[in-house]
DNA sequence: CCGCTAGTTGACACAGATTTTCAATTGGGG
DNA sequence: CCCCAATTGAAAATCTGTGTCAACTAGCGG
């Protein structure tokens, strides 16, 4: 009941912010999740730990975590607007057909990051991978409307 | 001033849609420029083209042109809903310093998509990739911002 | 070349998301 | 324990994106 080892809410209060019940509401939901949550996810979530919690409190937490690099944005095509606490380098693999998003440790990229690198001068510190397809299930709908392809 | 070779444009005639003004004007710029344009400021450009220009048309353009896979939506971390005309499987590296938006070919990939194609059953059909890092000028300058990296 | 019709458009209304404002509250150093 | 600046929550103001609808027009048929 008194370690709290969270490791987001240590650097919070390295860098010199105040470990505020809101903060530390929105904090433990990130890190009880590594999905993507929306903000008003991750309000009504909080608000569990900590009723008061307003919306704006949210946002403004999130930006500042952003802002020390604690939580990462999400970018799936339905909703941008997601955050997830910085955890290694994860991928998105999204189904076409049913939305489906399923997660892949990064693996295999980074001969083609440091050719980048190579090549552009450029320092790469993040990286973002979505790959779109159809998922086994989606195929053989897909599969069962379209009977002959034609060829 | 016959001559208009937009493969845009004759993608789109092609779905069995309309070359209106309105749209025309659209893809015209989205052709021009290859960073991010966000809705507004497509839409500010594209007046300059077709005064009347909507910008309600701009957003039902660009989600016509998203459905036949003719724009891409760039997920910049500070603007998330820029379009950029598709082009082959270009990917993004944007600066994080400066914002510049720097294109390049994709390479080195297959191997990775293969990779998850056999593991997870899907089928890729597209992917995107974006990485973030620090140009050289704002390694530069950083640098001399901060003079002495404490080690 | 002309007229017709369905696809399109732009203005306005609307729904949501994000930001700003500001007085009240609170963390945590002294 | 006290105090002050950082922080908060509520309401209002902004912005962004979507739905509605009458007017407009691209492009087919003649």
């Amino acid at each position: 009941m008194s370690a709290d080892p969270s490791p987001t809410a240590l650097a919070l209060r390295a860098a010199g912010h105040r470990l505020t019940r809101a903060r530390l509401a929105v904090i433990q939901v990130l890190d009880e999740q590594d999905a993507g949550l929306s903000p008003q996810e991750l309000c009504a979530r909080a608000r569990a730990i900590y009723a008061p919690l307003g919306l704006v409190t949210v946002y403004r937490t999130l930006s500042l975590l952003d802002e020390l690099g604690l939580v990462r944005r999400v970018h799936s095509e339905q909703d941008c607007h997601a955050y997830a606490p910085t955890a290694g380098d994860r991928h998105h693999l999204l189904c076409s057909g049913c939305h489906r998003l399923v997660e892949f440790p990064c693996q295999g990229l980074d001969a083609l990051v440091a050719s980048v690198e190579e090549r552009t001068g450029f320092v790469i510190t993040a990286h973002l991978l979505e790959l779109t397809g159809l998922c086994p299930a989606c195929q053989r709908a897909r599969a069962a409307a379209e009977p002959a392809p034609m060829e």
